[in-house]
DNA sequence: CTCCTGTCCT
DNA sequence: AGGACAGGAG
């Protein structure tokens, strides 16, 4: 697979459309009003295959419940497993609360690079990257199912987007992309723009911030 | 790499 | 009933 480097001209542009568009239409939610690295993670963990809507009231109730790292880890599992009913994907809850007992031993800090939250039960590469970004502001790329879709119509990319070569390439489109400045604002651009208006059936380009720099909407088939 | 989990859609 | 999804685990 070639290594495709973007024109640094359309990277800046993308940047300052994309910002300027989620600093104005960026939907409120209890973990971007107070982005502390536990409820980032929280949420994030909340967010895997959940929609944010269904996910604030839970996040709302848990964190009131378990405010910190320690107060989750010294919490017993039946309990962490009640305030999760609903929700779904209960491994999730077990491994949220393995980990905080994890941090919890070294003394309460969550680890602060991608590889080193990497290494906790329930965080991916997806995860530890969107934690790092956002709670740390480290430029750490994140590639999920909406940025692989906003990416692919930016720059048109054809062809099976699921192939390990894809993937790949994805992470390193999106490590070109990431705004060294807002890393983690970034991110979260890429991902509610791929939820809101670059949606996978008919993607409001008449809304959308960037449609001046997208290839498919050029081509006029998003 | 394959398998797994609940939800959503057909 | 069956398949797609979306992440992580093994």
């Amino acid at each position: 697979m070639s290594e495709l480097v973007l024109d640094a001209h359309w990277v800046e542009q993308l940047r300052r459309a994309l910002l300027r568009w989620f600093d104005a239409h960026k939907r409120p939610t209890p973990w971007r009003d107070n982005p502390d690295p536990y409820r980032v993670w929280v949420s994030e963990v909340m967010l895997q295959q959940t929609q944010t809507a269904t996910v604030i009231p839970y996040f709302e109730r848990f964190l009131a419940r378990f405010p910190t790292v320690q107060a989750l880890a010294a919490a017993p599992l039946e309990e962490v497993l009640r305030y999760w009913e609903g929700l779904g994907y209960y491994a999730r809850a077990r491994n949220l609360h393995k980990a905080a007992q994890q941090v919890a031993q070294n003394g309460g800090q969550l680890p602060t690079t991608a590889e080193q939250l990497r290494k906790l039960p329930g965080i991916g590469a997806y995860t530890a990257s969107a934690i790092a970004s956002i709670a740390y502001g480290q430029p750490t790329p994140v590639v999920d199912g909406n940025v692989t879709r906003v990416l692919a119509r930016l720059l048109w990319l054809k062809g099976d987007l699921k192939t390990t070569a894809a993937q790949k390439q994805l992470w390193q489109l999106s490590a070109q992309t990431i705004d060294p400045q807002r890393p983690g604002d970034f991110n979260q651009a890429m991902m509610e723009l791929g939820s809101t208006i670059c949606t996978p059936t008919q993607p409001r380009c008449s809304e959308c911030p960037v449609s001046h720099l997208c290839a498919a909407y050029q081509r006029n088939q998003p």
